[in-house]
DNA sequence: TATCTGAATCTTGCATACACAGCGGCTCAA
DNA sequence: TTGAGCCGCTGTGTATGCAAGATTCAGATA
Protein backbone atom coordinates (compact mmCIF):
# COMPACT_ATOMS: atom_id res chain seq x y z
CA UNK A 1 0.00 0.00 0.00
CA UNK A 2 2.26 2.53 1.28
CA UNK A 3 4.61 3.30 -1.74
CA UNK A 4 7.52 0.54 -1.52
CA UNK A 5 9.89 1.94 -3.94
CA UNK A 6 11.17 -0.54 -6.53
CA UNK A 7 15.12 -0.10 -6.39
CA UNK A 8 15.30 3.52 -7.81
CA UNK A 9 17.94 5.44 -7.02
CA UNK A 10 16.18 8.58 -5.42
CA UNK A 11 16.87 9.07 -1.85
CA UNK A 12 13.93 10.84 -0.39
CA UNK A 13 14.53 11.70 3.14
CA UNK A 14 10.70 10.83 4.19
CA UNK A 15 11.49 7.24 2.66
CA UNK A 16 13.90 7.06 4.92
CA UNK A 17 12.80 8.32 8.36
CA UNK A 18 10.12 6.35 7.41
CA UNK A 19 11.38 3.23 7.18
CA UNK A 20 13.91 3.98 9.91
CA UNK A 21 11.17 4.21 12.05
CA UNK A 22 9.37 1.69 11.31
CA UNK A 23 11.81 -0.75 12.05
CA UNK A 24 12.24 0.85 15.50
CA UNK A 25 8.61 0.58 16.39
CA UNK A 26 8.31 -2.85 15.11
CA UNK A 27 11.51 -4.11 16.34
CA UNK A 28 9.98 -2.66 20.03
CA UNK A 29 13.17 0.22 20.80
CA UNK A 30 10.36 2.55 20.34
CA UNK A 31 7.43 1.20 23.01
CA UNK A 32 4.15 2.11 22.24
CA UNK A 33 2.41 4.82 23.42
CA UNK A 34 5.92 7.16 23.05
CA UNK A 35 5.21 10.39 21.97
CA UNK A 36 6.89 11.36 18.52
CA UNK A 37 8.17 15.17 18.62
CA UNK A 38 8.32 16.51 15.12
CA UNK A 39 11.42 18.49 15.80
CA UNK A 40 12.69 16.33 17.73
CA UNK A 41 13.05 13.24 15.36
CA UNK A 42 14.26 15.85 12.43
CA UNK A 43 17.32 16.66 14.67
CA UNK A 44 17.35 12.86 15.12
CA UNK A 45 17.66 12.19 11.43
CA UNK A 46 19.02 15.51 10.28
CA UNK A 47 16.12 16.89 8.65
CA UNK A 48 13.60 19.33 8.67
CA UNK A 49 10.06 18.56 10.27
CA UNK A 50 8.67 18.75 6.98
CA UNK A 51 9.86 15.13 5.53
CA UNK A 52 9.05 13.78 9.07
CA UNK A 53 5.46 14.89 9.14
CA UNK A 54 5.47 13.12 5.76
CA UNK A 55 6.96 9.89 7.25
CA UNK A 56 4.01 9.89 10.42
CA UNK A 57 1.30 10.68 8.22
CA UNK A 58 2.39 7.39 6.12
CA UNK A 59 3.30 5.58 9.05
CA UNK A 60 -0.35 6.38 10.69
CA UNK A 61 -1.87 5.03 7.27
CA UNK A 62 -0.20 1.73 7.74
CA UNK A 63 -1.23 1.66 11.39
CA UNK A 64 2.53 1.82 13.52
CA UNK A 65 1.37 5.18 15.05
CA UNK A 66 -1.83 6.87 15.56
CA UNK A 67 -1.94 10.74 14.82
CA UNK A 68 -4.34 12.95 16.54
CA UNK A 69 -5.18 16.07 14.87
CA UNK A 70 -3.35 19.35 16.71
CA UNK A 71 -1.84 16.90 19.47
CA UNK A 72 0.77 15.36 17.44
CA UNK A 73 2.11 11.59 16.61
CA UNK A 74 1.73 8.59 18.97
CA UNK A 75 3.55 5.27 18.66
CA UNK A 76 0.39 2.93 18.18
CA UNK A 77 -0.69 1.24 21.44
CA UNK A 78 -0.76 -2.52 20.54
CA UNK A 79 -2.18 -5.21 23.44
CA UNK A 80 -1.59 -8.46 23.20
CA UNK A 81 -5.38 -8.83 22.53
CA UNK A 82 -5.33 -7.24 19.27
CA UNK A 83 -2.38 -9.12 18.05
CA UNK A 84 -4.44 -11.74 18.14
CA UNK A 85 -7.40 -10.31 16.79
CA UNK A 86 -4.44 -9.58 13.73
CA UNK A 87 -3.64 -13.31 13.59
CA UNK A 88 -7.52 -14.08 13.61
CA UNK A 89 -7.98 -12.14 10.30
CA UNK A 90 -4.53 -12.95 9.03
CA UNK A 91 -5.64 -16.58 8.99
CA UNK A 92 -9.02 -16.09 7.53
CA UNK A 93 -7.19 -14.38 4.64
CA UNK A 94 -4.61 -16.86 4.19
CA UNK A 95 -7.49 -19.51 4.31
CA UNK A 96 -9.06 -17.65 2.14
CA UNK A 97 -6.22 -17.32 -0.55
CA UNK A 98 -5.95 -20.79 -0.57
CA UNK A 99 -9.58 -21.76 -0.87
CA UNK A 100 -9.17 -19.82 -4.53
CA UNK A 101 -5.81 -20.70 -5.39
CA UNK A 102 -6.70 -24.42 -5.06
CA UNK A 103 -9.76 -24.05 -7.53
CA UNK A 104 -7.66 -21.66 -10.09
CA UNK A 105 -4.09 -22.32 -9.78
CA UNK A 106 -3.14 -23.48 -13.30
CA UNK A 107 -1.09 -27.06 -13.86
CA UNK A 108 2.25 -24.74 -13.74
CA UNK A 109 1.37 -23.13 -10.93
CA UNK A 110 0.90 -26.34 -9.12
CA UNK A 111 3.85 -27.64 -9.84
CA UNK A 112 5.78 -24.52 -8.71
CA UNK A 113 4.16 -24.99 -5.20
CA UNK A 114 5.21 -28.34 -4.80
CA UNK A 115 8.90 -27.60 -5.88
CA UNK A 116 8.92 -24.99 -3.11
CA UNK A 117 7.66 -27.20 -0.58
CA UNK A 118 10.43 -29.92 -1.90
CA UNK A 119 13.08 -27.39 -1.22
CA UNK A 120 12.32 -26.55 2.20
CA UNK A 121 12.96 -29.70 3.01
CA UNK A 122 16.72 -29.38 3.24
CA UNK A 123 15.98 -25.92 5.36
CA UNK A 124 14.40 -28.17 8.14
CA UNK A 125 16.79 -30.70 8.12
CA UNK A 126 19.78 -28.22 8.19
CA UNK A 127 17.86 -26.06 10.55
CA UNK A 128 18.95 -23.01 8.39
CA UNK A 129 15.69 -20.86 9.72
CA UNK A 130 16.71 -17.89 7.52
CA UNK A 131 16.49 -20.04 4.71
CA UNK A 132 13.02 -21.83 5.50
CA UNK A 133 11.66 -18.43 6.25
CA UNK A 134 12.60 -16.89 2.92
CA UNK A 135 10.52 -20.23 1.37
CA UNK A 136 7.84 -19.67 3.96
CA UNK A 137 7.48 -16.54 2.27
CA UNK A 138 7.55 -17.59 -1.10
CA UNK A 139 5.43 -20.71 -0.56
CA UNK A 140 2.86 -18.33 0.86
CA UNK A 141 3.46 -15.71 -2.53
CA UNK A 142 2.62 -18.60 -4.60
CA UNK A 143 -0.99 -19.40 -2.75
CA UNK A 144 -1.38 -15.24 -2.96
CA UNK A 145 -0.57 -14.96 -6.51
CA UNK A 146 -3.30 -18.40 -7.31
CA UNK A 147 -5.94 -16.93 -6.63
CA UNK A 148 -5.30 -14.72 -9.89
CA UNK A 149 -6.71 -11.91 -8.23
CA UNK A 150 -4.30 -8.51 -8.18
CA UNK A 151 -6.33 -7.09 -5.46
CA UNK A 152 -6.55 -9.74 -2.90
CA UNK A 153 -2.30 -10.27 -3.52
CA UNK A 154 -1.58 -6.52 -2.35
CA UNK A 155 -4.32 -6.54 0.68
CA UNK A 156 -2.60 -10.12 2.02
CA UNK A 157 0.62 -9.09 1.46
CA UNK A 158 -0.24 -5.69 3.01
CA UNK A 159 -1.51 -7.39 6.31
CA UNK A 160 1.26 -9.71 6.18
CA UNK A 161 3.60 -7.04 5.99
CA UNK A 162 1.93 -5.42 9.13
CA UNK A 163 2.07 -8.68 10.85
CA UNK A 164 5.66 -9.18 10.28
CA UNK A 165 7.34 -7.91 13.55
CA UNK A 166 5.09 -10.28 15.40
CA UNK A 167 5.64 -13.51 13.79
CA UNK A 168 9.70 -13.23 13.70
CA UNK A 169 10.31 -14.99 16.89
CA UNK A 170 7.84 -17.53 15.83
CA UNK A 171 10.07 -19.84 13.89
CA UNK A 172 12.61 -19.38 17.16
CA UNK A 173 10.99 -22.70 18.25
CA UNK A 174 13.35 -25.64 17.85
CA UNK A 175 10.31 -27.74 16.52
CA UNK A 176 8.43 -25.07 14.65
CA UNK A 177 10.01 -25.32 10.97
CA UNK A 178 9.47 -28.83 11.07
CA UNK A 179 5.59 -28.87 12.50
CA UNK A 180 5.11 -26.12 9.93
CA UNK A 181 6.83 -27.95 6.66
CA UNK A 182 4.38 -30.52 7.64
CA UNK A 183 1.67 -28.31 7.72
CA UNK A 184 2.53 -27.32 4.40
CA UNK A 185 2.83 -30.68 3.18
CA UNK A 186 -1.09 -31.23 4.39
CA UNK A 187 -1.83 -28.08 2.28
CA UNK A 188 0.16 -28.79 -0.55
CA UNK A 189 -1.92 -32.34 -1.23
CA UNK A 190 -5.46 -30.40 -0.48
CA UNK A 191 -4.31 -27.36 -3.40
CA UNK A 192 -2.83 -30.35 -5.74
CA UNK A 193 -6.53 -32.32 -5.43
CA UNK A 194 -7.95 -29.08 -5.86
CA UNK A 195 -10.11 -29.42 -2.36
CA UNK A 196 -10.41 -26.20 -1.49
CA UNK A 197 -12.43 -26.44 1.70
CA UNK A 198 -10.07 -28.87 2.93
CA UNK A 199 -6.95 -26.60 1.78
CA UNK A 200 -8.70 -23.65 3.73
CA UNK A 201 -9.34 -25.84 7.27
CA UNK A 202 -5.57 -27.03 7.17
CA UNK A 203 -4.23 -23.27 6.51
CA UNK A 204 -6.42 -22.20 9.58
CA UNK A 205 -5.04 -24.49 11.82
CA UNK A 206 -1.47 -24.05 10.17
CA UNK A 207 -1.90 -20.05 11.04
CA UNK A 208 -3.09 -21.19 14.28
CA UNK A 209 -0.61 -23.38 15.32
CA UNK A 210 1.96 -20.41 13.90
CA UNK A 211 -0.08 -18.07 16.40
CA UNK A 212 0.04 -20.25 19.32
CA UNK A 213 3.83 -20.78 18.66
CA UNK A 214 4.20 -16.58 19.09
CA UNK A 215 2.57 -17.24 22.10
CA UNK A 216 4.62 -19.50 23.80
CA UNK A 217 7.65 -17.38 22.00
CA UNK A 218 9.28 -14.85 24.08
CA UNK A 219 6.99 -11.96 23.57
CA UNK A 220 7.62 -8.21 22.70
CA UNK A 221 4.76 -7.08 24.71
CA UNK A 222 4.24 -8.53 28.24
CA UNK A 223 1.02 -6.56 29.30
CA UNK A 224 -1.96 -5.67 28.18
CA UNK A 225 -2.11 -1.68 28.00
CA UNK A 226 -5.51 -1.14 27.63
CA UNK B 1 -7.32 3.38 8.15
CA UNK B 2 -6.89 6.58 7.29
CA UNK B 3 -8.37 8.95 10.06
CA UNK B 4 -12.10 9.19 10.03
CA UNK B 5 -12.13 11.85 12.66
CA UNK B 6 -15.01 11.47 15.09
CA UNK B 7 -17.01 14.72 15.26
CA UNK B 8 -13.94 16.69 16.45
CA UNK B 9 -14.65 20.37 15.63
CA UNK B 10 -10.87 21.09 14.01
CA UNK B 11 -11.31 21.19 10.49
CA UNK B 12 -7.93 20.16 9.20
CA UNK B 13 -7.47 22.19 5.23
CA UNK B 14 -5.47 18.50 4.26
CA UNK B 15 -8.86 16.43 5.51
CA UNK B 16 -11.24 18.46 3.78
CA UNK B 17 -8.74 18.40 0.55
CA UNK B 18 -8.64 15.18 1.33
CA UNK B 19 -12.33 14.51 1.55
CA UNK B 20 -13.24 16.28 -1.89
CA UNK B 21 -10.32 15.01 -4.02
CA UNK B 22 -11.44 11.81 -2.83
CA UNK B 23 -15.22 12.46 -3.95
CA UNK B 24 -14.20 14.11 -7.36
CA UNK B 25 -11.93 11.18 -7.88
CA UNK B 26 -15.12 8.56 -7.02
CA UNK B 27 -17.89 10.35 -8.85
CA UNK B 28 -15.60 10.26 -11.60
CA UNK B 29 -15.14 14.43 -12.03
CA UNK B 30 -11.81 13.53 -11.95
CA UNK B 31 -10.82 11.03 -14.57
CA UNK B 32 -7.91 8.13 -14.06
CA UNK B 33 -4.83 9.22 -15.40
CA UNK B 34 -5.13 12.90 -14.36
CA UNK B 35 -2.50 14.99 -13.22
CA UNK B 36 -2.72 16.23 -9.93
CA UNK B 37 -0.59 19.42 -9.52
CA UNK B 38 -0.23 20.77 -6.46
CA UNK B 39 -0.05 24.24 -6.83
CA UNK B 40 -2.53 23.98 -9.22
CA UNK B 41 -5.10 22.09 -6.73
CA UNK B 42 -4.00 24.77 -3.29
CA UNK B 43 -5.33 27.41 -5.75
CA UNK B 44 -8.51 25.37 -6.48
CA UNK B 45 -8.87 25.26 -2.38
CA UNK B 46 -7.82 28.59 -1.61
CA UNK B 47 -4.50 26.26 0.39
CA UNK B 48 -0.77 26.06 -0.11
CA UNK B 49 0.87 23.27 -1.22
CA UNK B 50 1.52 21.40 2.44
CA UNK B 51 -2.02 20.54 3.01
CA UNK B 52 -2.56 19.21 -0.78
CA UNK B 53 0.57 17.09 -0.20
CA UNK B 54 -0.82 15.98 2.67
CA UNK B 55 -4.10 15.29 1.33
CA UNK B 56 -2.61 13.26 -1.51
CA UNK B 57 -0.40 11.15 0.32
CA UNK B 58 -3.62 10.10 2.30
CA UNK B 59 -4.98 9.47 -1.27
CA UNK B 60 -2.55 7.70 -2.32
CA UNK B 61 -2.27 5.13 1.04
CA UNK B 62 -6.18 4.59 0.25
CA UNK B 63 -5.35 3.65 -3.54
CA UNK B 64 -6.92 6.41 -4.94
CA UNK B 65 -4.16 8.11 -6.67
CA UNK B 66 -0.64 7.23 -7.85
CA UNK B 67 2.38 8.64 -6.61
CA UNK B 68 5.49 8.38 -8.24
CA UNK B 69 8.60 9.88 -6.90
CA UNK B 70 9.53 13.58 -8.07
CA UNK B 71 6.79 13.30 -10.76
CA UNK B 72 3.73 13.98 -8.92
CA UNK B 73 0.49 12.33 -8.19
CA UNK B 74 -1.89 11.47 -10.85
CA UNK B 75 -5.63 9.58 -10.40
CA UNK B 76 -5.11 5.86 -10.38
CA UNK B 77 -6.20 3.75 -12.96
CA UNK B 78 -8.71 1.65 -12.20
CA UNK B 79 -10.06 -1.09 -14.48
CA UNK B 80 -13.56 -3.22 -14.60
CA UNK B 81 -11.45 -6.11 -14.02
CA UNK B 82 -10.10 -4.26 -10.72
CA UNK B 83 -13.18 -3.33 -9.26
CA UNK B 84 -14.32 -6.64 -9.97
CA UNK B 85 -11.35 -7.92 -8.22
CA UNK B 86 -12.06 -5.45 -5.06
CA UNK B 87 -15.90 -7.21 -5.23
CA UNK B 88 -14.49 -10.36 -5.02
CA UNK B 89 -12.26 -9.78 -1.52
CA UNK B 90 -15.38 -7.89 -0.22
CA UNK B 91 -17.82 -10.61 -0.62
CA UNK B 92 -15.57 -13.19 0.98
CA UNK B 93 -14.63 -10.87 3.66
CA UNK B 94 -18.31 -9.99 4.40
CA UNK B 95 -18.87 -14.05 4.27
CA UNK B 96 -15.64 -14.45 6.57
CA UNK B 97 -17.49 -11.77 8.82
CA UNK B 98 -21.28 -13.66 8.92
CA UNK B 99 -19.09 -16.79 9.39
CA UNK B 100 -18.27 -15.32 12.47
CA UNK B 101 -20.97 -13.53 13.46
CA UNK B 102 -23.26 -16.26 13.75
CA UNK B 103 -21.15 -18.39 15.96
CA UNK B 104 -20.11 -15.22 18.48
CA UNK B 105 -22.57 -13.11 18.46
CA UNK B 106 -24.69 -12.24 22.02
CA UNK B 107 -28.51 -13.20 22.42
CA UNK B 108 -28.80 -9.18 22.11
CA UNK B 109 -26.85 -8.45 19.27
CA UNK B 110 -28.95 -11.36 17.03
CA UNK B 111 -31.75 -9.68 18.61
CA UNK B 112 -30.41 -5.72 17.46
CA UNK B 113 -29.67 -7.61 13.85
CA UNK B 114 -32.96 -8.83 13.73
CA UNK B 115 -34.82 -5.90 14.60
CA UNK B 116 -32.61 -3.81 11.72
CA UNK B 117 -33.58 -6.00 9.38
CA UNK B 118 -37.63 -5.50 10.25
CA UNK B 119 -36.86 -2.11 10.18
CA UNK B 120 -35.87 -2.27 6.21
CA UNK B 121 -38.88 -3.52 5.80
CA UNK B 122 -40.56 -0.27 5.17
CA UNK B 123 -38.10 1.26 3.36
CA UNK B 124 -38.02 -1.38 0.87
CA UNK B 125 -42.18 -0.71 0.76
CA UNK B 126 -41.88 3.09 0.63
CA UNK B 127 -39.38 2.56 -1.88
CA UNK B 128 -36.75 4.80 -0.01
CA UNK B 129 -33.46 4.40 -1.19
CA UNK B 130 -31.90 6.70 1.12
CA UNK B 131 -33.66 4.71 3.94
CA UNK B 132 -32.61 1.83 2.86
CA UNK B 133 -28.81 2.48 2.14
CA UNK B 134 -28.42 3.61 5.53
CA UNK B 135 -29.74 0.63 6.76
CA UNK B 136 -27.66 -1.58 4.84
CA UNK B 137 -24.70 0.10 5.91
CA UNK B 138 -26.37 -0.65 9.60
CA UNK B 139 -26.84 -4.32 8.47
CA UNK B 140 -23.35 -5.17 7.69
CA UNK B 141 -22.34 -3.47 10.20
CA UNK B 142 -23.88 -5.07 12.84
CA UNK B 143 -22.51 -7.66 11.46
CA UNK B 144 -19.05 -6.79 11.66
CA UNK B 145 -19.69 -6.16 15.03
CA UNK B 146 -20.73 -9.66 15.76
CA UNK B 147 -17.18 -10.93 15.07
CA UNK B 148 -15.60 -9.47 18.18
CA UNK B 149 -12.80 -8.74 16.64
CA UNK B 150 -12.14 -5.15 16.17
CA UNK B 151 -9.53 -5.08 13.73
CA UNK B 152 -11.28 -7.40 11.72
CA UNK B 153 -14.31 -4.56 11.57
CA UNK B 154 -11.18 -2.01 10.92
CA UNK B 155 -10.32 -3.59 8.30
CA UNK B 156 -14.00 -4.18 6.85
CA UNK B 157 -15.40 -1.33 7.20
CA UNK B 158 -12.12 0.53 5.45
CA UNK B 159 -12.70 -2.08 2.21
CA UNK B 160 -16.47 -0.95 2.33
CA UNK B 161 -15.09 2.76 2.32
CA UNK B 162 -13.13 2.32 -0.46
CA UNK B 163 -16.13 0.24 -2.56
CA UNK B 164 -17.85 2.96 -1.83
CA UNK B 165 -17.57 4.48 -4.76
CA UNK B 166 -18.77 1.63 -6.98
CA UNK B 167 -21.60 0.67 -4.73
CA UNK B 168 -23.47 4.03 -5.11
CA UNK B 169 -25.31 3.08 -8.45
CA UNK B 170 -26.27 -0.44 -8.00
CA UNK B 171 -29.37 0.25 -5.27
CA UNK B 172 -30.61 2.56 -8.24
CA UNK B 173 -32.11 -0.68 -10.24
CA UNK B 174 -35.70 -0.29 -9.00
CA UNK B 175 -35.62 -3.92 -7.89
CA UNK B 176 -32.67 -4.64 -6.57
CA UNK B 177 -33.78 -3.04 -2.84
CA UNK B 178 -36.51 -5.83 -2.22
CA UNK B 179 -34.18 -8.34 -4.04
CA UNK B 180 -31.37 -7.38 -1.12
CA UNK B 181 -33.95 -7.15 1.49
CA UNK B 182 -34.90 -10.94 0.52
CA UNK B 183 -31.37 -12.13 0.75
CA UNK B 184 -30.74 -10.06 4.15
CA UNK B 185 -33.34 -12.30 5.42
CA UNK B 186 -32.15 -15.56 4.72
CA UNK B 187 -28.72 -14.70 6.19
CA UNK B 188 -30.13 -13.18 9.27
CA UNK B 189 -32.18 -16.92 9.85
CA UNK B 190 -28.72 -18.71 9.44
CA UNK B 191 -27.05 -16.53 11.83
CA UNK B 192 -29.92 -16.77 14.22
CA UNK B 193 -29.75 -20.36 13.94
CA UNK B 194 -25.60 -20.06 14.51
CA UNK B 195 -25.40 -22.03 10.80
CA UNK B 196 -22.06 -19.84 10.25
CA UNK B 197 -21.15 -21.65 7.06
CA UNK B 198 -24.85 -21.48 5.76
CA UNK B 199 -24.56 -17.84 6.43
CA UNK B 200 -21.19 -17.32 4.96
CA UNK B 201 -22.99 -18.85 1.56
CA UNK B 202 -25.94 -16.93 1.68
CA UNK B 203 -23.69 -13.86 2.11
CA UNK B 204 -21.43 -14.60 -0.99
CA UNK B 205 -24.45 -15.08 -3.20
CA UNK B 206 -25.74 -11.56 -1.97
CA UNK B 207 -22.26 -9.93 -2.59
CA UNK B 208 -22.25 -11.20 -5.54
CA UNK B 209 -25.52 -10.16 -6.98
CA UNK B 210 -24.88 -7.03 -5.64
CA UNK B 211 -21.66 -6.86 -8.04
CA UNK B 212 -23.95 -8.03 -10.43
CA UNK B 213 -26.31 -5.12 -10.72
CA UNK B 214 -23.31 -3.05 -10.23
CA UNK B 215 -22.60 -4.32 -13.53
CA UNK B 216 -25.90 -3.68 -15.47
CA UNK B 217 -25.89 -0.40 -13.94
CA UNK B 218 -24.48 2.61 -15.89
CA UNK B 219 -20.96 2.50 -14.95
CA UNK B 220 -18.39 4.93 -14.50
CA UNK B 221 -15.68 2.82 -15.76
CA UNK B 222 -16.77 2.35 -19.56
CA UNK B 223 -13.77 1.20 -21.03
CA UNK B 224 -10.61 -0.58 -19.88
CA UNK B 225 -7.69 1.20 -19.47
CA UNK B 226 -5.20 -1.34 -19.21
C1' DT C 1 -5.79 21.33 50.71
C1' DA C 2 -8.22 20.73 46.48
C1' DT C 3 -10.01 22.80 42.44
C1' DC C 4 -10.59 26.18 39.00
C1' DT C 5 -8.63 29.69 36.02
C1' DG C 6 -5.60 31.87 32.95
C1' DA C 7 -1.31 32.96 31.02
C1' DA C 8 3.16 31.14 29.31
C1' DT C 9 5.06 27.72 26.49
C1' DC C 10 5.27 24.14 23.44
C1' DT C 11 3.88 21.79 19.28
C1' DT C 12 1.33 21.31 15.40
C1' DG C 13 -0.90 23.14 10.96
C1' DC C 14 -0.18 26.05 7.29
C1' DA C 15 2.32 29.46 4.20
C1' DT C 16 6.25 30.73 1.81
C1' DA C 17 11.03 30.29 -0.02
C1' DC C 18 14.67 27.79 -2.20
C1' DA C 19 17.24 23.88 -4.57
C1' DC C 20 17.33 20.24 -7.60
C1' DA C 21 15.35 16.53 -10.56
C1' DG C 22 12.63 15.53 -14.91
C1' DC C 23 10.93 16.98 -19.26
C1' DG C 24 10.47 19.37 -23.40
C1' DG C 25 12.17 22.18 -26.82
C1' DC C 26 16.03 23.88 -29.14
C1' DT C 27 20.33 23.75 -31.75
C1' DC C 28 23.72 21.53 -34.29
C1' DA C 29 25.94 17.94 -36.71
C1' DA C 30 25.78 13.78 -39.58
C1' DT D 1 15.67 14.91 -42.21
C1' DT D 2 16.85 12.83 -38.05
C1' DG D 3 19.23 11.91 -33.87
C1' DA D 4 22.04 13.49 -29.94
C1' DG D 5 23.24 16.75 -26.62
C1' DC D 6 22.38 21.15 -24.23
C1' DC D 7 19.50 24.50 -21.88
C1' DG D 8 15.62 26.48 -19.68
C1' DC D 9 11.24 25.62 -17.39
C1' DT D 10 8.04 23.36 -14.63
C1' DG D 11 7.08 21.09 -10.41
C1' DT D 12 8.43 18.28 -6.57
C1' DG D 13 11.21 17.76 -2.19
C1' DT D 14 12.86 20.21 1.68
C1' DA D 15 13.68 24.16 4.91
C1' DT D 16 12.00 27.78 7.61
C1' DG D 17 8.74 31.23 9.53
C1' DC D 18 4.32 32.39 11.57
C1' DA D 19 -0.14 31.75 13.87
C1' DA D 20 -3.37 29.12 16.46
C1' DG D 21 -4.67 25.22 19.32
C1' DA D 22 -3.14 22.25 23.26
C1' DT D 23 -0.68 21.47 27.51
C1' DT D 24 1.07 22.84 31.73
C1' DC D 25 1.89 25.09 35.72
C1' DA D 26 1.41 28.86 38.91
C1' DG D 27 -1.73 31.48 41.49
C1' DA D 28 -6.16 32.54 43.43
C1' DT D 29 -10.33 31.11 45.66
C1' DA D 30 -13.55 28.06 48.08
Amino acid sequence: MISEQEGNGSPLLSDKIRLALADEITSGALVPGTQLDEQQLGARFGASRTPVREALRQLAASGLVEMRPRRGAVVAEITVARVFEMFELTAEIEALCVRLAAWRMTPQERSTLRQLHEQSRRAVEESDIDEYDRLNWLFHDAIYEGTHNAFIVEQAKALRERMAAFRRAQLREATRPAHSRHEHGEIVEAVLRGDGEEAAKLMRAHMFHAASAFDRSTCVLENDHN
